[in-house]
DNA sequence: ATCCTGACCTAGC
DNA sequence: AGCTAGGCCAGGA
């Protein structure tokens, strides 16, 4: 489906030391309610390693936990990894590393 | 083609 | 402020 070609395209996107919710995502793919489908298209991750999964949280700023590249311990490492500091609850803080696309 | 499920989001209580 | 119910999009049986 080109709406999960869409996704993958912008979550490849994200920079390095930030994130993006679901919701985002979906809209940016054309529906904002989408945001379902978006996780299920992450959720098969056709291309692991090119796309980083670990970027994208939900609304609340917490890892999903779907882990579909190794478990969620690695998306919080991943993710501190890049600069972004992780709870201990695996929540990000969204107010300082949510990135909005602006184009 | 129809029904159920799923890494979610929004609205109502 | 926290929990429950409903809805939207796509995929599989």
């Amino acid at each position: 489906m080109n709406f999960y070609d869409n996704v993958y395209r912008i979550v490849s996107q994200i920079p390095k030391g930030k994130v993006m919710t679901y919701g985002q995502v979906a809209a940016l793919c054309g529906s904002p309610k989408a945001s379902r489908a978006v996780g299920y298209a992450l959720h098969v991750n056709p291309q692991p390693g090119v796309i980083p999964c670990h970027r994208i949280v939900n609304r609340h700023g917490y890892l999903s936990g779907g882990f579909a590249f190794g478990g969620i311990d690695v998306q919080k490492l991943l993710l501190e990894q890049e600069g972004v500091f992780v709870d201990d609850e695996y929540r990000v803080e969204l107010d300082r590393f949510l990135f909005c696309m602006n184009f």
